[in-house]
DNA sequence: TTCATTGTTGAACGATCGTACAATAAGGGG
DNA sequence: CCCCTTATTGTACGATCGTTCAACAATGAA
């Protein structure tokens, strides 16, 4: 027969890259199908793999799972920060492209809060997982943190309460993305900014 | 042999009892267990009853776990209400009220989270779920909206955009309550309540 | 007491779960 | 070219899933 171009059946790839493929396909499996979609044999269709390889390149199904909430944490994390390094130098400016990329395409894809509940329901009964969400939760906080000092600085207020400020501010972002998630109708996404920076005006007075 | 007190191996219950107790078993099941204690066998074994009992009283699991969400959320909402009812007249003392019924007690208690997670993760995938939420989510607003309109009215407030300033409420509580349940040391539950006690004189100016 | 009603039990079914493992073959180094 | 490494496949296993259903027995009515 003639040695000609044969189709391997598949191909083989580096460890890095195939549990990266992974992840991705247990991300994008958990989005369309919720908790259903986080089984070894969906996640492996999602990736057009055998179900076998999961465990070649993860000990176990769980330690894929936090694998991909860490790295799904992480990418809306980078989405953010990216977003207000872009935005100059101003601590107002800054803020306000904070809570305009919150309010924002990829975050209010009702899909992100899929996935979202589902790692939080996880979180509440698996140690592991919550130990990937106290590690990731952590910038969280101090991001913001920092841009509501900035500002408060910047306007020479000295006597802001600021860990009351960013739970405060925190929760507002939290629920108002909430019910923009759950209803799209129930507010307009620049309206929820600027209720967010209405309230910033609030507590730390011009 | 005697026909002295013999104990019966199980009692026979009208069926809307035992439709409760199975509701009750779910629930209790769902905050031991998350998700994975809403299976037949973990609802049966936490009411002690028998494994085919449920598709007895209901026609199939996910009846029996929508009706324990609706149950679940109705017996929270009327925890508020009551509250609410409780604090008199005054439509300021009527919304602290609710506040503090908010960030308070039950309502904290981790396991709440982990049921209310598990339900919105299924509400996300499942149509037969969602419609639970949205006919139990209404009212929700409605208390809200009326406890606000009612103090803009007794400030004489006319102008406040009554909307908007529901689903800031809205989100402010959701947000800092799931923060409260998170993690109990981020804020204290007075401090939550008045929080939301200065957004609201902020927004409807006393 | 006897009988009919029906709430309740528990085994059984097929489906799917996570994991283990032997067999296969892709791809690079000699 | 062959060979070695190992990424990949796919079957198999035991456990658990939701549902079905025949048999049992608790209870009230006759």
């Amino acid at each position: 027969m003639s040695n000609a171009a044969r189709k391997p059946r598949y191909e083989r790839q580096v460890a890095s890259d195939r549990r990266e493929a992974l992840v991705d396909a247990a991300i994008e499996s958990l989005k369309r199908y919720g908790h259903d979609g986080l089984s070894v044999r969906r996640i492996a269709a999602e990736a057009g793999v055998s179900i076998g390889l999961i465990n070649h390149h993860f000990p176990n199904k769980d330690s894929l799972v936090a694998e991909s909430y860490r790295t799904f944490s992480r990418r809306l994390a980078a989405d953010f920060e990216r977003a207000v390094a872009a935005a100059g130098a101003d601590p107002r400016a800054r803020l306000r492209a904070y809570f305009d990329s919150f309010f924002s395409g990829p975050n209010l894809d009702p899909q992100v809060l899929t996935a979202w509940v589902v790692y939080w329901s996880l979180v509440q009964v698996s140690p592991e997982m919550r130990a990937v969400r106290d590690a990731e939760g952590r910038g969280y906080g101090e991001v913001l943190g920092r841009l509501l000092s900035d500002l408060a600085r910047s306007r020479g207020v000295a006597s802001v309460d600021l860990d009351t400020a960013v739970t405060g501010l925190t929760a507002f972002l939290d629920g108002l993305w909430l019910q923009l998630c759950l209803d799209p109708r129930s507010i307009r996404p620049a309206d929820a900014a600027a209720l967010c920076d209405d309230w910033v005006d609030h507590v730390i007075k011009p």
